[in-house]
DNA sequence: GGGGCTTAGTTGCTAACGCAACTACCCGCG
DNA sequence: CGCGGGTAGTTGCGTTAGCAACTAAGCCCC
């Protein structure tokens, strides 16, 4: 194997030994990965500056204020935003430090307990979504024609539904489910 | 129920007052972070496994393979990575401590660093790439033809370079450029 | 050739995450 | 009843990340 003398060069287009379907497909994995973290940097930023949230706290928030009664169970809260049970715990630990939200117990299950947005909570997010979804707008309105983005939604909606397997049904458009099982 | 004095206002059992655009692109987005965040768990554990790599290190090693002479400046590394330069820094320090990097001053410019792959560390490398492409293949096999694949990574491609405005080639394709500006 | 600016990389500090262990509670079964 | 197993959530601990401050080296310009 030639170990450390490699073409001496500068390979054009071609990769290396491995085949180029393969090759594709290490690229197109490393895409999904830079695409979430530069679109991560770019909203971080603003969140951070127009709402004094991070993403993962704002991921947290938008699907509390677009659930009806404002309300979820933690572990459904975890699984939405792909957190783990103990990170979510921190997380609404962060968000009841500042305000934004309660925890209350579930009368019939004491076990488990519900994160809910309280009022102040709920005003920061209707000042803040609409700025992120603005600056969403933006963000897209430059690179993609929207057959392009409902292309790519398909797209990942495939891979997403097939990663999680079902179990996990943390999109944002299932939000407008039930909250808990054991309410109305 | 609603006890917790919530605004009474709008709270119809779909989405709030969202036009359906932005929920679209609000899912969109959703959608990146959630496919990348589910293809990070699904590698992470086969690479610990398989390697005793982290996503991330291997993220980095991967690059280094590829790589005429196995070597990359510090800097050029982080930008491929997505990484900050102190966490690249740290990171190379691990893949130090475990034999599988050196650091090597470019003789050109004494302010800068190459990381440079040991023979041990291709050798892991030389094992590990072929598992790791073999387990994306299983895992977009799966999911996506051909077709799909090439979509996706057309669309994704188009993100990204937006969002990194040109300034950072960190996509894998372009591996094969030089490694520092004084070499060859 | 010696200031002053820039760049490459590292380090101190702090925040956030996951895993594993733990507590508290529910439920079914004898 | 009360015991055992399972589930919801939290906490201890270790790891990893970024930002900001720092050092060292290059570079420009007079």
């Amino acid at each position: 194997m030639a170990d450390h003398h490699l073409p001496e060069g500068p390979q054009p287009g071609s990769a290396l030994r491995i085949g180029v379907v393969d090759d594709r497909r290490l690229t197109l994995v490393g895409l999904i990965f830079e695409s979430a973290a530069g679109l991560r940097q770019v909203f971080e930023r603003r969140l951070e500056s127009n709402a004094g949230l991070t993403n993962q706290s704002f991921d947290v928030l938008i699907r509390l204020a677009r659930t009806p009664g404002n309300r979820l169970r933690m572990s459904e809260l975890a699984a939405q935003t792909t957190l783990s049970p103990s990170g979510l715990t921190r997380s609404v630990d962060r968000l009841e430090d500042t305000g934004l939200v309660v925890r209350e117990t579930c009368p019939e299950d004491r076990r488990g307990a519900f994160a809910v947005l309280t009022v102040e909570g709920k005003a920061v997010m209707d000042e803040a979504i609409p700025h992120h979804v603005a600056h969403i707008d933006e963000v897209l309105h430059g690179v993609l024609t929207l057959d392009e983005e409902h292309s790519l939604e398909l797209l990942l909606r495939k891979l997403r539904d097939y990663l999680f397997g079902g179990e996990t049904p943390c999109a944002m458009e299932r939000i407008s489910g039930d909250g808990c099982p054991t309410e109305q």
